[in-house]
DNA sequence: CTGATCACG
DNA sequence: ACGTACGTGATCAGC
């Protein structure tokens, strides 16, 4: 077996990588989307190849000559954009961190050095790969040298691979011709001219015609379009230009000894600290971190086992004026508590002979009573710490959620590392490993202790520059007002929980099974086999393949089979609409019926968990299970919700703000038109049917109210013609027409929404009516996608999250109010609009009056909040 | 572990 | 020319 060598094209899959890939930042705002996708490929080429050598080439930034001979022609190349620039420089330090060969020569690009290095290893009998992007390196391919180029398409990558014989195929020429082909066509992104009028075809008839360029000449009049004749005889000098500038110089001189590329183990300290300065998460996992020193504050740890200590430990913490705490725990119990006095003191208290975790949470809420606790995830410590007033915790987590709620986690480490100077902490990984904190508990490990005092460490710390960025952000009234006490209004809807019907929800399972059994068969018998209905992939090619039904393909792995294109396709296909039965039947049954049973407690109530800290606007989301998307479109899904029951002596009372995305548009536009409509009318869609068509109110079809609501929708989106023309399964055109009337008929929304895009682009984040950021690095994208993305995203996020932020702001109120008024009614759950609350017969009167109260004057908007309500004995009666 | 699908707002 | 509606989470298939 011959030995490999792996030559990777270090600009070009950068540049790649840098294109194909959103904008990563890390905390401190660098740039670091091109250095991940570069490792991200880099790390698949190298399981896939396996090679024994690896270098990587660059170009220096001085003029070579082939650039030299360019410009002399024709002005220089095109900058890079700063975001990649700032990333070479990063990328080298990445490799040269991971013991990688990093090769590049004053006046030759790396195109020249790869190709050299290929020449040369392909003499030692070695196999060569070459990893780039750019076509032009096809040039190299031999038996024994395969080029590989990455394409990224719908954010999946894929790699061609040519050999020699797999560019014949694909080009019909040999890969030295490839040269010539280039040099008639010329490339605009490799500044190579080519001559003027000769295209891809024509090129390529000439060199399978005549081989080269030269014979193409001594063959001159027999070349066909008389047009590339004329000007092939016109541009000769322009020819020769072109092949020199595109052929690969394989004889640079270039010093190299291969024992300095062979490969070792990428995975060093240095590296893991690069990562980790990166935030490049997915690849902490490729190190061995035992061995990994870390900047650690290890030495001011103390462990506090017995009682007369933890006791004199506890006195001191409550002389403070706020303190870092962590308690560890879970939904089986409590672990341990840390706790910092101060940036030097940190402390641990193991759950542990006299020191049970009851006494360790009695005595947190002792200390609560004099000091603030700081902790990065109070939500957790409420389940088994008692408090009831939220001007005596910090929630770390919560308030860098909110400075920048687009990360998909808020771990200590990261949080320490951007508001503590880039200092740099051990992860939870690095101290626990895989183990849960029970498992870490059971082996009495030490670095649970560790891990104890690095949170209360951190919370501890960060909690003045924390608090102080609020406040410059101008969302500390955020905080404080919506945020901090509505983590108490959702402990207390988790730990309320809400009744289940459990052997019910078990025979509508069953019932289920019966008519999916059926359809199953039904299904077999029209495809004439047996086959996975469940998969998309065997799906597809039943449907489109053997039954030959037309119009297939869609997705990058195959046919799409989502049901709004299997409707188009094929309504009146039978097998087609027994599959799109089948699917809902088995969502219903998977999701919801089995889905729902696993997941009922011992008291016969599921306890959802609402995250405060997920989503990019500032909703909240449910998960485990998730009970904000429990269906009630279809009624055979709708009776669901008749297993949700309250407890004896209650009934449910819901809640739910009548459009309330379109009532926060009428009033932060301030569009007269649209508030007006808002006053006068019980039906919106028909109103504004009725406005936008120029039709009387009364006359509005159907269609027209459907038209009018799906652009209603649409505008909340953030709206796109094509988008809304999928959607109304209308051209382009006509949905163009459609917002442009609606904007005619709203003149103030359209510049509203264009000033959020602008607004946006200025800031780098849009906010909401309350003060609520998101950031949208899209908007400066040079992605037409990307970018289109973030101004859709600015147009939407600032509704949205108002309407999130009125809601929250309601479930507070209405919390604090059932509570204050001594009522045994309570708050069960929120579904983005709308509010359930487990109502005791006696106070339904009252209840409706806090709910209506609460909810329509959560804030003052030029537009009422409208509040529907319903009484009933099950979810489903209710809604 | 990712993508496709589909449930909700 | 680019290829799309905004925001979520659970399940299943198939690498």
């Amino acid at each position: 077996m011959s030995e490999k060598i792996l030559l990777i094209d270090g600009h070009s899959i950068l540049n790649r990588a840098f294109y194909g890939l959103p904008d990563l930042t890390n905390a401190e705002g660098k740039h670091t989307g091109a250095v991940y996708g570069f490792l991200n490929i880099l790390f698949r080429i190298l399981e896939e190849e396996k090679p024994q050598y690896l270098t990587v080439a660059f170009d220096l930034h001085e003029p070579t000559f082939r650039h030299k001979m360019y410009e002399a022609y024709k002005g220089t190349r095109k900058p890079m954009p700063e975001e990649l620039r700032e990333q070479v420089p990063l990328m080298k330090e990445m490799l040269t961190a991971m013991g990688i060969k990093i090769v590049s020569k004053a006046g030759y690009e790396a195109d020249d050095l790869l190709g050299t290095l290929a020449v040369r290893s392909e003499k030692e009998g070695m196999d060569v790969t070459i990893l780039s992007g750019d076509r032009d390196l096809l040039q190299l391919a031999t038996e024994k040298v395969m080029i590989r180029l990455p394409k990224t398409s719908r954010g999946k990558t894929t790699i061609e691979n040519f050999h020699a014989a797999e560019v014949l195929e694909k080009y019909q020429v040999t890969p030295p011709q490839i040269i010539e082909l280039k040099a008639l066509m010329g490339d605009s992104a490799d500044n190579i001219p080519g001559i003027p009028g000769v295209g891809e075809k024509t090129a390529t008839k000439m060199i399978v015609e005549f081989g080269t360029i030269e014979n193409a000449y001594v063959h001159l009049e027999e070349i066909k379009p008389n047009k590339a004749r004329e000007s092939l005889r016109e541009h000769y000098d322009l020819a020769e230009l072109s092949k020199a500038l595109a052929t690969i110089n394989t004889e640079s001189p270039l010093e190299y000894v291969y024992e300095e590329a062979r490969l070792g183990n990428l995975y060093t300290p240095e590296a893991y600290q690069l990562c980790k300065q990166l935030e490049f998460k997915n690849f902490f996992g490729r190190f061995d971190t035992s061995a990994v020193p870390e900047n650690t504050i290890e030495q001011n740890f103390f462990t506090c086992s017995d009682l007369g200590g933890a006791e004199a430990l506890f006195k001191k913490a409550a002389e403070k004026n706020y303190i870092g705490v962590a308690l560890l725990s879970d939904k089986e119990g409590v672990y341990g508590l840390g706790i910092a006095l101060t940036k030097g003191e940190i402390y641990y208290v193991p759950v542990e002979g006299l020191l049970t975790g009851d006494y360790i949470c009695a005595a947190l809420k002792e200390i609560a009573d004099s000091t603030i606790l700081c902790s990065i995830d109070v939500k957790s410590m409420l389940k088994h710490v008692g408090l009831e007033d939220a001007g005596h915790v910090f929630d770390t987590g919560v308030a860098v959620y909110l400075l920048n709620p687009l990360k998909s986690s808020y771990t200590f480490d990261d949080i320490a590392r951007e508001y503590l100077d880039g200092a740099l902490l051990p992860t939870r990984t690095d101290l626990l490993g895989k183990d849960s904190l029970k498992a870490a508990w059971e082996k009495s490990s030490d670095g649970l202790m560790s891990y104890a005092c690095h949170l209360a460490y951190t919370a501890y710390a960060t909690r003045e520059p924390i608090e102080n960025a609020l406040k410059e952000t101008e969302m500390w009234n955020v905080y404080r007002e919506i945020e901090l006490p509505l983590i108490f209004t959702l402990d207390s809807m988790e730990k309320w929980g809400i009744r289940v019907k459990g052997e019910e929800l078990k025979s509508y399972g069953e019932k289920l099974q019966v008519r999916i059994a059926e359809l199953e068969k039904l299904i077999y018998e029209q495809a004439g086999e047996e086959f996975n209905i469940n998969s998309p992939k065997q799906l597809g090619v039943i449907l489109f393949e053997k039954m030959g039904i037309p119009g297939g393909r869609k997705t990058k792995t195959g046919y799409s089979t989502a049901a709004d294109i299997l409707e188009k396709l094929a309504p009146e296909q039978p097998i087609v609409n027994d599959i799109l039965e089948y699917r809902q039947l088995t969502k219903l049954k998977s999701t919801y019926a089995d889905g729902l049973s696993a997941v009922i407690e011992a008291d016969g109530r599921i306890h959802s968990t609402f995250n405060q800290t997920i989503t990019a606007t500032g909703r909240i989301s449910s998960t485990e299970p998730n009970l904000q998307n429990i269906p009630v479109r279809m009624e055979l899904g709708r009776l669901i919700r008749k297993v949700f029951v309250p407890e004896d002596g209650y009934v449910f009372l819901d809640a739910d703000y009548s459009q309330i995305e379109l009532r926060v548009l009428a009033h932060m536009s301030g569009d007269e038109k649209l508030i007006q409509a808002y006053r006068e009318a019980e039906d919106i869609h028909r109103l504004t049917a009725s406005q936008v068509f120029h039709v009387p109110f009364d006359e509005v079809t159907d269609l027209q109210r459907r038209n009018a609501k799906a652009v209603n929708f649409g505008i909340v989106y953030g709206i796109s013609s094509f988008g809304l023309s999928q959607d109304l399964s209308i051209t382009r055109k006509e949905a163009a027409e459609y917002i442009e009337k609606y904007f005619e008929t709203y003149p103030k929304i359209k510049g509203f929404l264009d000033g959020l895009v602008a607004d946006g682009k200025e800031k780098g984040y849009v906010s909401t009516m309350l003060g609520r950021r998101r950031p949208i690095p899209e908007l400066k994208s040079g992605n037409f996608m990307q970018r289109s993305f973030g101004e859709r995203v600015a147009m939407n996020s600032p509704i949205q999250g108002t309407a999130a932020d009125i809601i929250k702001i309601a479930m507070n109120r209405v919390y604090q109010r059932l509570k204050e008024e001594g009522l045994q009614s309570r708050l069960v759950l929120q579904v983005h609009d709308e509010l359930l609350i487990e109502t005791k017969k006696e106070e339904v009167e009252t209840v409706s009056r806090i709910l209506e109260e609460e909810m329509k004057g959560a804030v003052h908007l030029s537009v009422e909040l409208d509040v529907d309500m319903h009484e009933g004995n099950s979810w489903y009666e209710a809604k």
